[in-house]
DNA sequence: CTGGAGGGATACGTAGCACCG
DNA sequence: AACGGTGCTACGTATCCCTCC
């Protein structure tokens, strides 16, 4: 409708969203959330990129617009054309929205993470409210809800479609797409994959103004055109009864209560700044907070421990107040490190480390179905994460979302969430929430169980490809982009009023059932280098390798174009399954001067093939670094993920390139480049809290980089000071400017080049 | 009996490939 | 030889079905 504001149209909970001006950023819930300060301007990405205009749809109208479009002087004069409407649409946001937030925000309890159900469970220790309050929307469940969504008139099972109560979303955006998606049917209850947007099998054929008979570009091309049947039902009731709680909504700012659920981020937080009647229901020791200092307190568990005594009882029973559905607002803390924030896994005496890895393989759920459980460790039993070095008496809270597990930096997975489990078979209790669209599990580390948490709470989501991939600003693809690491953060106050926050991702899991099936996956290796004759052996560890499978080495160039690829030797007779035992073959130039990166994998077949496997090739005067293969590593020097050199590898076996103090003696005569020794231990370790630990096999001094992160070495005399750079190199070729903080009194003026930037290896 | 967990199957869309002009 | 169009097919995704517990 284009004679509503903009503003009205960015409720997404109306389901006459779609047909409005836009202005570019309106509903960039990301950049409504970021917190300032976090990137330089919003809209654009952290890799300094600029984000993708929302897709949109322009339908040219027969009729006459008013002239009044608002915001119409904020687009370009190109797109101020009183024919064109310019459909924003409302992407996917709500798949990373509040609103869909918990999948299992149908009345089926099968996805099982229905916000409501967080305090349906056992769940027995104390969050503080700002945490509490917003998740239990009552519109989290359809049949329970009585406050129907504007416009959502299915709601109450006016539908004309057959589903609407066993979707498993509560998004209007969503289920109003039934039947014009082009892709498949949201609905998993009756939903035929043949739909026929004008056959008789249409359910929506009753509406005169489908969208289908649009004269314009049907809205039927995109899936994530929130354009619904309603929309296009002008002078129905229905239609009017929506556009009209929307515009109260929009107006009163508080809206229907945390129905909100369908709510883009645009509107909550312009409700939210408006909002001097947001009221939160505080726990006791807390304190009311207005939504200014909703933002300082993101993460309620750095200043309001937790208290283990049980709160929850009698919480269900108060109606949650109708007000309080500020929710995304809260988890925005500029005082807490936005998850795609590279964090050490150990800083001082404390040290986050994963004790028990999950399986390689995880079976995601899709939102259509039941869950599929927790994620397992590999010997059975769940993962476990657990916290060393602290002593206080206080709990604290273990984060846990689902990051990426690219070749990039660790950042949370566009295509899947963590999603919570309960039962009686869960022993741990959890709490979802919501930091900047990314589903996070709270689990309390408790002094009493050594800071350790079994981790049995926790499945993975799958959200759709398509719904995705229309997100503005989103550039990841879904497809083949199915592997996942279970990032763990944990956040310490200390006396001094800092706050130290760890982070530890696990090694990567594959999430599709076929690749699962299929796909060979290497776990560990047993070597990481080898001098350039080759014939060493390497066990290789993983899954569904078969007895032809084949190994290959190659090496690229940096424009991709393959230099060298050769097949290693499989030893047949010991091969199982799970463990390859190959032989390395000779490097194509046996007279090395410097370590050579290469790659490897597993080959099943034409499109079977494992991920690309990091192995070095070294002068043949350098020992070749073993590497212990048992899963469970200790030690404070674990890189986790932060290592740097970890986040370039698509390299399960973690472990193997942990540096312990022992090998980093061994490693002393590697440690060279550029004619500069390395030959103090302690030059491995970093000077930076951000950054674990380092291992250099290589020092190489370049003017561009392309691998995503890096390590400046300085130098004076014989002192080696290593940063850890965690400006977020995406894209590739980066041309790196060295800050201005490596300056003249750590470079040698005698050298050129007097600094290095190196890769971790 | 209910529903979660989880394995298997498959419709559908499409990326990638072969073939042809 | 290069290029574009077309058709085929294997693959990946998303969903459905089923059994087990």
């Amino acid at each position: 409708n284009p004679c509503l504001p903009s503003q009205y149209h960015s409720l997404q909970s109306s389901p006459t969203i779609s047909v409005s001006v836009t202005e570019p950023h309106s509903y960039d819930s990301q950049d409504d959330l970021r917190p300032p300060g976090y990137y330089s301007s919003p809209g654009v990405r952290p890799n300094g990129a600029p984000t993708l205009e929302s897709p949109r749809i322009e339908i040219t109208a027969y009729g006459q617009f008013p002239e009044d479009e608002v915001e119409e002087s904020s687009l370009p004069v190109a797109k101020r054309v009183n024919s064109i409407v310019t459909l924003t649409l409302p992407s996917a946001d709500g798949y990373r929205d509040p609103s869909c937030l918990s999948p299992a925000s149908s009345v089926s309890s099968r996805s099982g993470l229905s916000d409501a159900s967080s305090y349906e469970s056992s769940f027995s220790y104390n969050y503080s409210s700002p945490q509490n309050s917003p998740w239990q929307s009552p519109s989290v469940s359809p049949k329970g809800s009585t406050l129907a969504l504007p416009g959502d008139g299915y709601a109450s099972g006016g539908s004309p479609r057959h589903s609407p109560s066993t979707s498993p979303r509560t998004s209007v955006t969503d289920d109003t797409w039934m039947g014009q998606r082009g892709s498949r049917p949201n609905s998993p209850a009756g939903a035929k994959r043949k739909y026929s947007l004008n056959g008789g099998g249409a359910p929506h054929k009753h509406f005169p103004y489908s969208p289908n008979h649009s004269p314009g570009p049907s809205p039927q091309t995109s899936p994530r055109l929130s354009v619904t049947d309603e929309t296009w039902l002008p002078n129905t009731n229905q239609y009017t009864n929506s556009a009209i709680l929307a515009a109260i909504n929009a107006l009163t700012t508080d809206g229907v209560t945390d129905l909100g659920e369908g709510i883009p981020m645009k509107a909550r937080k312009t409700s939210l700044e408006h909002s001097a009647t947001v009221s939160l229901k505080v726990e006791p020791g807390g304190e009311e907070l207005g939504p200014g200092e909703l933002c300082q307190d993101e993460h309620p568990a750095n200043r309001l421990p937790l208290k283990k005594e049980a709160y929850c009882g009698g919480f269900l029973d108060v109606p949650q107040h109708p007000y309080s559905w500020t929710k995304p607002k809260q988890y925005v803390s500029p005082s807490l490190p936005a998850l795609d924030w590279q964090l050490p896994s150990s800083s001082g005496p404390y040290s986050l480390q994963i004790e028990v890895q999950p399986k390689s393989h995880h079976r995601a759920h899709y939102e259509t179905e039941g869950s599929r459980g927790a994620v397992k460790a590999l010997a059975g039993g769940h993962p476990v994460v657990q916290l060393h070095g602290y002593m206080e008496s206080e709990p604290l809270t273990l984060q846990l979302f689902i990051g990426t597990a690219d070749d990039r930096l660790l950042r949370p997975h566009a295509f899947y969430q963590v999603h919570r489990i309960t039962g009686k078979t869960v022993s741990t209790p959890s709490h979802e929430a919501l930091h900047n669209n990314t589903k996070v599990l709270e689990i309390p580390l408790l002094p009493e169980n050594n800071m350790r948490a079994i981790i049995d709470c926790a499945g993975i989501l799958k959200l759709r490809n398509s719904d995705i991939e229309l997100r503005k600003g989103e550039t990841d693809i879904g497809r083949k982009n199915t592997r996942v690491r279970m990032v763990f953060r944990v956040h310490i106050n200390q006396a001094t009023g800092r706050t130290v926050s760890l982070q530890v991702a696990s090694n990567p899991i594959e999430c599709s059932q076929r690749s699962a099936q299929e796909l060979p996956l290497v776990d560990k290796q047993s070597l990481e280098t080898c001098p350039a004759p080759g014939g060493e052996r390497m066990l290789l560890d993983g899954h569904n390798f078969q007895h032809d499978s084949k190994v290959v080495f190659v090496e690229k160039a940096q424009d991709g174009h393959h230099l060298w690829e050769t097949e290693a030797k499989v030893d047949r007779d010991v091969s199982k399954p799970n463990s390859l035992l190959v032989e390395i073959p000779p490097y194509r130039n046996q007279r090395l001067s410097t370590p050579v990166h290469v790659n490897f994998y597993v080959c099943n077949g034409k499109r079977k093939r494992s991920q690309y496997q990091r192995f070095t090739y070294v002068p043949a005067s350098v020992p070749t670094i073993k590497t212990e293969p048992h899963d469970d590593f200790d030690g404070p020097l674990v890189c986790g993920q932060q290592a740097p050199g970890l986040s370039l590898l698509p390299k399960p076996y973690y472990p193997s390139q942990v540096m312990t103090p022992m090998m980093a003696s061994d490693l002393r005569p590697c440690v060279v480049g550029g004619g500069y020794s390395v030959g103090q231990q302690s030059a491995l370790y970093t000077s930076s809290e951000n950054c674990s630990v380092c291992v250099c096999l290589e020092v190489k001094a370049i003017d561009h980089i392309d691998f995503k992160s890096i390590v400046v070495l300085t130098y004076m005399g014989d002192r080696i000071v290593f940063y850890h750079l965690c400006a977020d190199f995406h894209g590739v070729d980066t041309t790196f400017e060295v800050p201005s903080s490596l300056n003249a009194p750590f470079i040698s003026p005698r050298k050129e080049n007097s600094y290095k930037i190196i890769q971790f290896v």
